[in-house]
RNA sequence: GCCGAUUUAGCUCAGGGGUAGAGCAACCGCCUUGUAAGCGGUAGGUCGUCAGUUCAAAUCUGACAAUCGGCACCA
């Protein structure tokens, strides 16, 4: 026979008989052998060790392969679960996969794991590295690996193999006495892993991810090629706690919860106009957009929930009211607060009689909802009880679905440039198995999606099931300045909800019609985009959108006429100013403010008085800036102006 | 909701069976100051809530609540 590999320069070698990775490896060079963790066969990434035996595309991947992290960190994982079952005999091991920067490994014990614990594991962990045991790949038969996982007590391991599809080769790592069941593929030798490692968390995590089963231990760890990075991702680790939006929230005095209220935010002065400038703009981009915006209630009668479905799907966790039926005392009147804001925008539709003249209708609300999320849920702005959509309900005509799909995507792109923010990604979310409507209608939504995101010029990727009951969505996320991705915006396209609510307008042939509906939002709800905002820029807004765009400070109480002066023509010109002539020493002034993030810092002293200027300081230099106090107006205020607004 | 951790002054945190302590902030006084903390003083807390054990509980035990890290959920 002869075996023809390809190299990645377009090289080809050819061999008599199939050949393992590292014989490969070897013939092509001794210190690419002694760099080899894996081969890339065709795109797939397999064991050094396995024979190659079929003609293919190959790749030799080493430490420096974008691949060697995914290695380093699987067998990581392993590692972790010997160390743990060598210092905690009885504990069953289930799963340990790579994840992005790291790994997890979950364990089943009575007793629960302590962070004190997580020294002594990594001790363990460095001295089977250092053990090196090379990790070899066995092929089994599946009744002899249950029987050899149920004689260890390792029932977790057993039901895995049970459930793996028939035709489904088993496969066993050996590392040295440690054995698991594992579909690979792994670096040569243990040692590889390299002691760039650090065990990060603990957490529960239900056994396959359900909550119906078993809770089980987790424990989060972090690999790497060398210190340097494993330094460097506790550095970002430590960053991405400095930006967090609930500490910067208090230190900001932009808002605070307490258990009065949980899940629900106090907003104070400085973060509610952070949040009307944001849903100004907002609003102006809409009105711009042809959106029309109504208000509507709180609180509905059960019935409308009933009759949209949202009743029997989430009615655990709507907030809900008994009013008291002095007819019948046992059925007491059952109220909903909203949730969301589609059957109100439904009933405003259904108000009067509509014609396909008459649409699209774009209605919008910054709708305040409410969910009982669960206690585990909550986080910060992120996650909340009470929030408010950018929301709006697009009722149109099925030929409409594809404009109105475009005209949102450039919408929402434009807005999120607009805030510094890119489309980082596009998912489409299909069917989910719990959902009203039939499968026609389904059909029609999510090729109405797909055509609309073409039509937009947007790559995407499917979402499988995870799409709203009553519709398919599109999410859109975005990326931070740290790079993490958010799923903001989304648009849902619904059949049902207008049929279900009996919306309906006439159309050319003079018959009724159901309108299709459009359920979008651009920010998500005001809360979390804020929460998210906060993180991204860690507490320094952009000049347009921060609480207090500048402070006037005076060096003495000389110049405190002339620095209400200033305060006053910069209050004119529409700029969110404060006054500071407290009788502190001009540093402490400048720390304070600057500690607030406060963009614009102007010092007024004797000089200043004299010769009606202002001394400028921005936030994060040093420099100062002399103008006359009218420059400072006219180009301050310019600068000010928010995105839309700008000339 | 589940697993684990946490809850002490406005904030950040130390302490710990004999009813509490620091720094910063606040308040008062002095200083009139030139670009990231001037000096001195005063005041401030039934130690998350409710029970239990104890001569004695902030400290030990239990329940509950909230928060944090995850999991599950997210219309």
């Amino acid at each position: 026979m002869s075996l023809r590999l390809t190299l990645p320069d377009g090289n080809v070698k050819e061999f008599s008989a199939p050949v393992t990775g590292l014989e490969l490896a070897t013939s092509i060079g001794k210190s690419l052998a002694a760099a080899a963790l894996a081969v890339k066969l065709d795109g797939e990434l397999r064991d050094l060790m396995r024979p190659i035996d079929k003609d293919a595309k190959v790749e030799i991947v080493t430490r420096k392969s974008p691949e060697a992290l995914d290695l380093i960190r699987h067998d990581a994982a392993h590692v972790l679960a010997e160390a743990v079952q060598e210092l905690f005999p009885g504990t069953q091991v289930t799963i340990g996969p790579n994840i992005e920067n790291g790994f997890y490994y979950d364990f089943a014990r009575a007793e629960p794991f302590s962070t004190d614990d997580f020294a002594k594991i990594e001790d363990k962990m460095r001295e089977i590295v250092k053990r090196d045991a090379p990790l070899v790949r066995e092929e089994w038969n599946r009744d002899e690996a249950i029987k050899f996982f149920e004689a260890k007590g390792e029932k977790y391991k057993a039901e895995l193999i049970r459930d793996l599809p028939a035709d489904q080769t088993i496969t066993l790592y050996k590392q040295g006495e440690w054995t698991d069941l594992c579909r690979g593929p792994h670096m040569p030798s243990i040692g590889k892993v390299g002691t760039s490692f650090k065990l990060l968390k603990l957490a529960g995590a239900y056994w396959r991810g359900d909550s119906k089963n078993a809770m089980l231990q987790r424990i989060y760890g972090t690999a790497w090629r060398d210190d340097k990075e494993l330094q460097a991702h506790l550095t970002m680790l430590e960053e991405a706690e400095k930006r967090d939006h609930r500490k910067i929230g208090k230190e900001l005095n932009l808002f605070h919860m307490q258990d009065e209220a949980a899940g629900s935010v106090f907003w104070h002065p400085k973060g509610w106009t952070l949040y009307r400038v944001l849903e100004n703009y907002v609003r102006r981009r809409i009105e711009k957009a042809n959106y029309v915006e109504v208000h509507t209630p709180q609180l509905y009668d059960s019935s409308l929930f009933k009759a949209s479905g949202h009743w029997d799907m989430y009615g655990d966790n709507m907030f809900k009211v008994a009013l008291k039926n002095e007819d019948k005392p046992d059925e007491p009147h059952m109220l909903g607060v909203k949730p969301m804001n589609c059957p109100g925008h439904v009933l405003v539709f259904k108000q009067g009689i509509k014609s396909y003249r008459d649409l699209p209708l774009r209605i919008a609300e910054f709708g305040n909802c409410h969910r009982n999320e669960a206690h585990g849920a909550m986080h910060g702005l992120i996650r909340v009880r009470q929030f408010v959509q950018d929301d709006a309900h697009i009722f149109c005509t099925e030929d409409q679905i594809q404009s109105e799909s475009l005209s949102f995507c450039e919408l929402l792109r434009s807005v999120y440039a607009e805030l510094g923010f890119d489309v980082a990604r596009v998912r489409l979310a299909d069917r989910p198995e719990k959902r009203i409507g039939s499968d026609e209608v389904w059909d029609k939504a999510e090729a109405a999606l797909h055509s609309a995101l073409k039509a937009a010029g947007l790559a995407y990727d499917m979402n499988k099931g995870d799409g709203a009951f009553y519709g398919p969505k599109i999410e859109f996320y975005l990326k931070d300045a740290i790079g993490r991705e958010w799923q903001c915006g989304t648009l849902q396209v619904d059949f049902n909800m207008p049929q279900r609510l009996g919306a309906v307008y006439v159309g050319e042939d003079g018959q009724k019609h159901h309108p299709v509906m459009l359920h979008r939002v651009i920010l998500g709800t005001m809360h979390r985009f804020l929460g998210i905002m906060i993180e991204d820029c860690a507490g320094k807004f952009p000049l347009w959108l921060t609480p207090v765009q500048a402070v006037i400070c005076t060096i003495t109480n000389d110049a405190e006429a002339y620095a209400q002066e200033v305060f006053a023509a910069l209050s004119e010109a529409g700029l969110r100013v404060e006054l500071d002539i407290r009788s502190e020493k001009i540093n402490a002034k400048i720390r304070d403010h600057s500690l607030q993030k406060v963009p614009l810092i102007l010092v007024v002293g004797k000089k200043e008085a004299e010769a009606q200027t202002v001394a400028l300081r921005r936030l994060g230099g040093d420099a100062q800036e002399m103008m006359s106090l009218t420059d400072a107006v006219k180009n301050l205020s310019a600068e000010a102006l928010p995105p839309d607004l700008r000339k």
